[in-house]
DNA sequence: AATTCGTGGCT
DNA sequence: TAGCCAAGAAT
């Protein structure tokens, strides 16, 4: 046990996080099931946010027979507002394999990490934190501690960065009490080490660390660099039917909002669409734009309200692309979080 | 190997 | 407040 772990472990027993959804309460080992699920929605996820999306899906989804036996779109439906949807197709891919595979989520590291939507830190972590098995992590957590610690110059996010925080990160890990360890970093990393404000004069490192003993701790990690992103405009069609009915399409699986459902977006297609299936404009500002930055570009909204002319319907031009949605189904669709305000904002302010 | 995937909180 | 960032993985 290296000096690092030793006093990493000291302080994590006596200021360590717990009482979170997904925290075992019982020794190792532990049922894998929850720990994954509850790795794949912090990827890239606050803990606060997170916390309401695992307890309705740990409710509706007990089991990983529960998971696999489920159909896609209530998995998305669960999912829906949480971002990264591919977590979540990933997920629901990866239960139905390993059930089939290897009868349940398999115990041997590169098989774990086989599966779609497991990386080599999650596959770690599940591992370590179920069954004590050896091995390391490295999630933005633990890049920060591992950055300051060793001032460690650079974008993390570089190859050559991470690969050199891998090894760093398998160093420190220890062998015993490995599952502790193992949130025991992530813990120094959320509550102390963090990107603001950390707590230095808190931290069990504080005397061997190389940022602080450098005055750096502030400028690391190095921060990505940043081009500067486009904008796109996109028009919604809010198409009202005359029973309140709302046209939704389903998105293609790959791409943005894959796999979920949402307003059509007004294109020269859609027009030609909309003019054969009798729709009629009604006007172009019933709902106030609604902005967006994603990570590549900066999204503006303007739904358009329109409403069938007469009692027929736009045909259905792929089966399961295109459904007239219901308000009180709302929770049964994975809804992307700003269609769902939209939609919120349609049935309470009609 | 750099980019692409969301959303909400923070300053 | 506009940009930065967070329990990464897939491509």
């Amino acid at each position: 046990m290296t000096p690092f772990a030793t006093r990493l472990l000291a302080w994590y027993d006596a200021h360590g996080r717990s009482g979170l959804p997904w925290q075992p309460t019982t020794p190792a080992p532990r049922d894998p099931y929850p720990i994954w699920v509850s790795e794949i929605m912090l990827q890239q996820t606050q803990v606060a946010t997170v916390i309401p999306y695992f307890e309705r899906f740990m409710a509706r989804f007990p089991t990983l027979q529960a998971l696999a036996e489920a159909p896609l779109d209530a998995v998305l439906a669960h999912w829906g507002g949480l971002g990264y949807y591919a977590r979540g197709r990933n997920l629901h891919k990866a239960a139905r394999q390993a059930l089939t595979e290897h009868g349940g989520l398999p115990r041997e590291i590169d098989a774990l990490q086989a599966l779609p939507g497991i990386g080599r830190s999650t596959a770690g972590a599940i591992l370590a934190v179920a069954y004590r098995q050896h091995h390391a992590i490295l999630d933005g957590n633990v890049k920060r501690v591992l950055c300051r610690f060793h001032a460690i110059d650079g974008w993390p996010g570089q190859t050559a960065i991470a690969q050199r925080l891998w090894a760093l990160a398998e160093s420190h890990t220890p062998v015993e009490r490995v599952d502790a360890y193992t949130q025991a970093i992530m813990d120094l990393g959320a509550t102390l080490c963090r990107r603001n404000r950390p707590e230095c004069t808190a931290c069990p490192q504080q005397g061997e660390c190389r940022a602080l003993a450098e005055g750096r701790v502030a400028q690391l990690p190095n921060p990505k660099p940043r081009k500067s992103l486009p904008e796109r405009e996109a028009t919604l069609l809010i198409i009202e039917r005359e029973d309140g009915g709302l046209l939704l399409e389903q998105r293609p699986p790959s791409g943005i909002w894959g796999g979920l459902w949402s307003l059509p977006e007004l294109t020269q297609e859609s027009e030609a669409f909309c003019r054969a299936a009798g729709l009629e404009l009604l006007d172009q500002t019933p709902l106030a734009p609604l902005r967006h930055t994603f990570s590549h570009f900066h999204l503006a909204i303007q739904p358009l309200h329109l409403r069938v002319r007469e009692a027929k319907a736009p045909p259905i031009m792929e089966p399961g692309t295109r459904l007239w949605y219901k308000p009180d189904t709302i929770n049964q669709l994975g809804l992307p979080s700003p269609i769902r305000t939209i939609l919120d904002r349609l049935t309470t302010n009609p």
